[in-house]
DNA sequence: ATTCTGACAGCAA
DNA sequence: TTTGCTGCCAGAA
């Protein structure tokens, strides 16, 4: 009964892969913020842990839409990330999104909520 | 094993 | 009202 760390096999294979599987599940034209997927993952309050995992998905093998996730004000605090600065707001603009200032306009019409929506 | 960082969020002044 | 600081969890060095 010790389990106190090492082999969380019981979890899945990670914090990170329940966020990549999250963020893929962003349907096309909509966007989330991290402190909705920690929410939904359990962990509300630690929506820097959803930006760490976003930070390893270009580990992933599968695409994964970390551009249409941003902060809670709509923020593109991550497109730094996304090798230029402007890729994240290029990406979002391609999905009709609006990028003002760094920020999605509108972002609330188009927050996509998993915890809601699933 | 311990320490630090990290793409935020919430609360205080 | 805005600005700044602390707190959160998990992974990497």
């Amino acid at each position: 009964m010790k389990r106190k760390s090492s082999v969380p096999e019981n979890k899945n294979e990670g914090f990170f892969n329940r966020v990549y599987d999250v963020t893929r599940m962003v349907p096309y034209g909509r966007i989330t913020s991290y402190g909705a997927i920690a929410r939904y993952l359990g962990t509300a309050g630690s929506a820097r842990m959803v930006g760490w995992a976003l930070n390893s998905s270009h580990t992933d093998t599968d695409f994964i839409p970390a551009h249409r996730v941003v902060n809670r004000i709509g923020m593109l605090t991550g497109k730094h990330h996304f090798g230029n600065s402007s890729t994240m707001q290029q990406l979002l603009e391609n999905e009709g999104f609006i990028i003002e200032n760094d920020r999605v306009i509108d972002f609330a019409g188009k927050f996509w909520d998993p915890m809601t929506e699933l």
